[in-house]
DNA sequence: CTCCCTCGCTAACAGTGTTAGCCTGAAATT
DNA sequence: AATTTCAGGCTAACACTGTTAGCGAGGGAG
C-alpha cells in the first residue's frame, strides 16, 4: 500500500498549492504535479490515493484562507464585502476550486464549510435565508467577474457599491 | 475540406442538444455525439470545426431559450426572478454550459449576449450597476442551488422571497 | 465514361486519471 | 553480520478525451 502521510505527502500538497495557482484548475494535471516534484506521475499514488484527495485538500486550504481573510477584515459589512471580492480575484483560482467544482464535502475536514458558512451569515445578520441570499449575491459577482461575463467597460466598483446598498 | 451547412450538420446540433440535456456538460463528448448519430468520431469533422462549434451552438441556444422563457414571465420583478430560478432548475445543463464555462463571445452569433443582458436590465430598471448587481444575485442563487451548496434543510424558497425583497 | 468531391472509415497522437507489476536501496529483524 | 521486508521510485499499459492524416466508396457533373 501506499503511506498516506509522509514527508513527501506534504512535499505533494504544496507543490499542488503553488501550481494551482500558477496555471489554474485546468493546469493541475497529475503529471504535472508529479514533474514539479521530479517524480513519475504514478509515484504520485504511493502517497496520495487519488487526484480528487488533492483536490480536496486544496478545497479546505482555499475555504480555511479565504474565511481568514473575512475574518481579518472590517467589522463593517462593506468591508466584509469588499474583502470578499478583493480575496477571490487575488486568489481566482483558489476561489474556482472551492467554488466552481462540486465541493467534495466528504473528503474535507468535517465543520469546514458550515464554519466559513456560518462567519459569511454573521455578515449579514441572524436570517440565514437572508444570509444566502446575501453570499449569493457576492459570488454572483465575483463569479461573473471571473468568467468575464461583464463587458469589459462596466464598471463594476458601482455595482459592488449598488450591491453592497442592497444589502 | 467539409461541408460546414448540410443536414447531417442539423442532426449533429440536435443530437448534441439531446445529449447535453441527458448527459449533461461531462457527457458531451465528440465520441458520445458520434455514436449517437451512429457514425465514429472523426466523421464529424467533416460537418463541424471543432467542439468549440458544437458548445457555442448550445450556449447560443440556451441564451435564446432562456431569453424566451424570461420574456414570456409576468411582468413584474418577482414573477421574472423566479422564472430565472425555474427555467435554470428545469435546464441545468443548458444553464450551466451557457453560464458556468466560458463563453465563446467568438462564435455565437453577435448581439445574442447584449440581448439577453439587456432584458435582465430591464427587469430592474434603467441603472446597468443595479442591473448586474440583480443579475449577480440570481445567477449566484441558482449557481450555488446547482453546486449543491446550500445544505439541504435550507428554505430556498424563503431565501428566493428575502432576494426579491433586497431588489 | 471519367473525374472529383463528399462523407464515411481506421490508425494514430497527445493529453487526461489510474492500475499492475518490477526493482532497488535502506531499515528492521534474526 | 546476514536476511528479510517494504517504501517508494520506475515503466508499460488501459480507458478516456479532442483532433489530424490519409484511405476508399459512392454519386453527381463534365
Amino acid at each position: 500500500m501506499a503511506n498516506t502521510d509522509g514527508p513527501t505527502r506534504q512535499k505533494i500538497r504544496v507543490a499542488a498549492y503553488e501550481l494551482l495557482k500558477e496555471k489554474g484548475v485546468d493546469g493541475l494535471s497529475m503529471r504535472a504535479l508529479a514533474d514539479r516534484l521530479h517524480i513519475k506521475a504514478p509515484s504520485l499514488y504511493k502517497h496520495v490515493q487519488d487526484k480528487d484527495e488533492i483536490v480536496a485538500d486544496l478545497q479546505a486550504r482555499g475555504l480555511e484562507e479565504f474565511g481568514a481573510a473575512i475574518k481579518k477584515a472590517g467589522k463593517s459589512k462593506r468591508a466584509k464585502a469588499l474583502t470578499y471580492r478583493k480575496w477571490a480575484l487575488e486568489n481566482p483560482h483558489l476561489y474556482e476550486i472551492t467554488v466552481s467544482i462540486p465541493l467534495l464535502r466528504d473528503r474535507i475536514p468535517a465543520g469546514l464549510e458550515d464554519g466559513v458558512t456560518a462567519m459569511i451569515i454573521e455578515i449579514t445578520g441572524k436570517d440565514h435565508e437572508q444570509a444566502r441570499a446575501v453570499w449569493a449575491l457576492m459570488h454572483g459577482l465575483v463569479d461573473l467577474e471571473i468568467a468575464g461575463r461583464f463587458p469589459k467597460d462596466a464598471n463594476l466598483d458601482l455595482t459592488w457599491k449598488r450591491a453592497i446598498a442592497m444589502i
